[in-house]
DNA sequence: CTGCGGCCTCCCGTAACGTGAGAGTCAAGC
DNA sequence: GCTTGACTCTCACGTTACGGGAGGCCGCAG
């Protein structure tokens, strides 16, 4: 008999008969024949899409996700096979980072060294840019800003991300002198470098409102992770750049 | 104050509060404090071990096991960590291998070669060692022999692999040689093959009974799995090896 | 014809949360 | 000092991706 029954699928996809039948009752993975009396009969093509399943589903994809892509009339093999290298690509580079980071804390252990907590922060819970962006997402996915900023950074080059990050070192160490020189927050010095990052913002990611530097601004302080950077650098300095940007924003345009 | 609250942690970490709320219900991850309010408050060692809990998640260790994990008393750090370090080099390895699949693929799918059924399954559901082992796990994962099989090729190096591998490539060249030649499963030249077989069994995996022989036997059929590795040879051989085997075993003590 | 293993369809259970509902808490601002 | 909006609390039901039987056909070996 040609086809396979759901047992032999199972077996031999490493499946349980139960996980066939769900993806048949959602319409996942339908088998395309049914004998006289209802056995499921999966065919070559089958197998070949309950393969694309369960490598998306390895990698985490939610079934009706799986659904939508496989049933994608705009994807052929080759799309779907970039795409699942791509995908792969990432997810390694991630267990590398935190293969990476075991192996330092393994290191510092075996030295008798205890890490300092900023130390251990560092490298699971801290701001890589790759957690920035999956967090970002997970965050502000829907915003109208972040489909720009994400059109915009999906062009920019290495020179270019080099030259954002120094520009926005920049604005840290001129925020950290007048903080540490005393300073006031509302002044017009640290107003200036408040505006200077609303331009640098505007300029790399989308366009920045005074309105919306404000909420960003508070947002440094409250959120743990942007307030260490801050932290970090000097004790403080979250606190004063949230107040020399509401100062700023509320100097430029009413209340915040 | 000291500590931070769960909205604090949520963002910090990733998660949701609910997430943080429901670690606590279970007992996985209490805040070691709370305000006079009811407020959770969670301190440093409870922002630790929400990371080694994230850490194992990331792994899909569910959470019960995590709790497990995390509450041994005889597990110090450096444990936790090269546990962890070992994890991550599986998971990686197994990505690398899918990644490796998926290029192969493209690289087909680009000079317009297409894959034949056989090289397409080779690769995800077929028969990789690795596979093969996490499939016969999670099927004889309690027996005794799968005990002794592990506790003896875990110490086998790449010349006692290669030296199985040829054996078992001549036993089936033996079955096919016959098989062809129309020479009946139950005859003695058969039968020695069988036995041949059950004794490269025997040596290099486990004790192989006549009993536990035929068993297998019936699996070569049976399993779409193995089957395959057999009808790829010829087309009718598994069932020749099953009853090959079937033959010597019953000659050699009584029924099956 | 009679097991016996495989398959069928309900259908309830579970893990790990998502998602409000309704109510208390708290720092900020008028 | 009182409101207000953001944050928090505790139920409590909903969801996803199945697990695991119950009860009943199907099909073939003995």
């Amino acid at each position: 008999m040609a086809g396979f029954s759901v047992g032999q699928v199972a077996a031999f996809a490493g499946v349980t008969v139960r996980t066939l039948h769900h993806y048949d009752e959602i319409g996942l993975l339908s088998p395309s024949e049914r004998t006289a009396a209802g056995y499921r009969r999966y065919a070559e093509p089958d197998l070949d899409r309950l393969q694309q399943v369960l490598f998306y589903r390895e990698l985490g994809f939610p079934l009706e996700e799986i659904t939508a892509i496989l049933d994608d009339p705009g994807a052929d093999a080759a799309t779907h096979l970039r795409r699942q290298r791509e995908l792969l690509r990432r997810r390694i580079a991630r267990l590398e980072s935190l293969a990476e980071a075991v192996e330092t804390a393994l290191e510092a252990a075996r030295m008798g060294v205890s890490l300092t907590p900023e130390e251990r922060y560092e490298v699971f819970g801290e701001f890589r840019p790759e957690d920035h962006a999956e967090e970002a997402e997970s965050r502000w996915g829907g915003t109208s800003a972040w489909a720009e900023s994400r059109r915009r950074t999906s062009s920019y080059g290495k020179a270019d991300w080099q030259r954002i990050t120094s520009e926005a070192g920049e604005l840290v160490e001129a925020w950290r002198a007048l903080f540490e020189q005393g300073v006031p927050a509302g002044s017009a010095e640290a107003m200036a470098v408040a505006e200077g990052h609303r331009r640098h913002i505007s300029r790399w990611f989308y366009e920045c409102t005074h309105e919306i530097h404000g909420c960003l601004g508070e947002m440094y302080v409250a959120d743990e992770r942007f307030a260490r950077n801050y932290e970090q650098v000097a004790e403080g300095l979250a606190v004063y750049v949230r107040d020399s940007i509401t100062a700023n924003a509320r100097a430029a345009g009413g209340p915040v």
